[in-house]
DNA sequence: AAAGATGTAACAGACTATATTACATCTTGC
DNA sequence: GCAAGATGTAATATAGTCTGTTACATCTTT
């Protein structure tokens, strides 16, 4: 398992969604073309942001919005809607814990520190990096290009 | 993809291999008895770690044992040795440069910094955790227990 | 030469992630 | 009311990865 594409896909599209805000209505299709996803896979990464607070998603109109300023969503908020385990499912234990031998038995208490630290780290990082800090990031360097999203 | 099972095997491994040292003569079969693993597994595991120059393993006999102090053997080491496209296979992008739209063509520079930085922390933490710390609360827990390895 | 161990290729199975189809449900505009 | 277009979601197929296993060549000691 990995920070799995879906992340950057919910990244792609929130940054989409703010870029093309008065301008385009922004459907789950027009998401996909940009994305160069699939329709459904679009459908269920939205639902899982709009679960999560971070956007609303007019049933039958279509049309996807921020709910809050860039500035107040986080990577970890984005990460954690689309992965419910978390961080921890990063990570993976061999289960031995039934075997007649004092590491098996106690290997698994001896990696949660160390793993819960590399959590904790992963964690903050991402804390760290807002929405808004990767929409001016994109900014910086669309800026020389068109300039304007979306392009049909 | 994630920090596979693998890594905590190595980690039990050499653990293992640690508190085994003039006891007993450790072989894959005795390792994967304690693992719950495969042999082949382990041998796998164990070439990994021969190659990083994290242990010995004399051919035709067997027997491993490690080339350092466990002072010296950092838990970026053991993941590094495993995982050799290192913390950068926890990271996905989805593939979308040739589209038409700034977002898709800007995404991944987008995302390269914040996840860049996520890496940093992850291979930070790992660097602070040492064979050291995991013996040391391997001991502190197997204490009261049975208080040598291996148990056949 | 025999026994026991490692090194490694090859293959099977389980599991996960992604893509796609299909269909129910909802909203708007006529 | 109804057609059109959109979302919500289940179900399925496909691809890729991880793990387990078999098989066998090679090495070391006795």
């Amino acid at each position: 398992m990995q920070i799995s594409m879906k992340c950057s896909i919910a990244v792609h599209c929130l940054i989409f969604i703010h870029e093309a805000r008065g301008m385009a209505k922004v459907t789950s299709n027009l998401l996909a073309e940009s994305t160069g996803s699939n329709p459904v896979v679009i459908r269920n990464i939205l639902s899982a942001l709009k679960k999560a607070g971070l956007i609303t998603v007019p049933r039958g109109t279509g049309g996807a919005e921020l709910c809050a300023d860039p500035s107040q969503i986080t990577l970890y908020q984005i990460y954690t809607a689309l992965e419910p385990n978390g961080v921890t499912s990063l990570i993976g234990i061999h289960p031995c814990e039934g075997r007649p031998c004092p590491v098996a038995q106690n290997i698994r208490k001896v990696l949660e520190g160390p793993y819960h630290k590399i959590e904790g780290a992963v964690k903050e990082a991402m804390e760290q990096t807002t929405l808004q800090s990767m929409i001016k990031e994109f900014r910086r360097l669309a800026g020389d290009q068109t300039g304007s999203v979306p392009v049909s």
